[in-house]
DNA sequence: CTCGGAATGGACAATCTAGACCGCGGCATT
DNA sequence: AATGCCGCGGTCTAGATTGTCCATTCCGAG
């Protein structure tokens, strides 16, 4: 696991189907040592799986919101994650630097399913109140589901 | 659209590196259709792009950050696509409502990884500041991220 | 300096992809 | 009913890619 593993990673990632003569081109490499390197990847479980990115809209959770989380007082981490895991459209939520005490990514299926998950947010003790950014239109998502 | 795409998905899902032959006898057609189909998929952005999953501990990409981007001006977010997925650290990324242009989800391998992240998302031309919240502790991760 | 192991690059056959071409069936028009 | 168009699938072929071989190089140990 060096740099030119690495590479390799990061290459796959932008483009799982970029032949290896392409990747070597870019790290440096031959061909068959960059399949060598991808093979020993696969099979060390270093690269879990080839996958696709779907369009969310597919699967009909297409309306999403980045929160920011501001309680009152401290607040354990733990707390947090008893909030957070009744939940179930937080996709993703961590504690974080700055003004705000965490930042929660919410899935749903509409906007009144996402109205719905906040309230479930908001109703939990200590939440003094929340600031959300609902995504307008996904750039990347890079998230394989 | 119809259970043929379907089905084709499901198969690259699992296995994004499938033959377009070895998918056909699954599906019931022919190679050259299934890559028409394909072919269609990604060009109807239903299929975003292909990628690997990386195992999160061997990889050690452990830190994060949740970007806002703030742009001059109007931005279109074809625009804001072209800048960041040159930017394999950013995981997830989407325009958003609020002051906010956009927010972006970044992971790097430590701290200067994401300096550097970031360094590349700020180069691009239009954008005007950021303001990160780094992630200090995980409390959900629900996505395979 | 020499040895041994690991990794590389090149070569080649097997395989797969990309694209052209043709045929079938549905649909609207005449 | 006949005609022409369009979408979709199958077959075929050239070209690219993969998978595997082996000789060579690189690097650290002794």
């Amino acid at each position: 696991m060096d740099n030119l593993d690495r590479g390799i990673l990061d290459l796959l990632r932008q483009n799982a189907r970029a032949g290896y003569g392409d990747i070597g081109g870019v790290v440096g490499l031959s061909a068959s040592a960059v399949k060598r390197r991808v093979d020993k990847l696969v099979a060390d479980r270093v690269i879990r799986g080839f996958t696709i990115q779907v369009d969310p809209a597919i699967d009909g959770m297409s309306t999403e919101a980045y929160v920011e989380l501001f309680c009152r007082g401290t607040v354990a981490p733990e707390e947090l994650l008893r909030i957070l895991s009744g939940v179930p459209e937080v996709v993703d939520a961590g504690t974080v630097t700055g003004s705000a005490d965490a930042i929660v990514h919410i899935r749903a299926r509409d906007i009144s399913g996402l109205e719905a998950a906040l309230e479930k947010v908001r109703l939990a003790p200590n939440v003094d109140h929340t600031r959300s950014a609902i995504v307008l239109s996904r750039l990347i998502h890079r998230a394989a589901e």
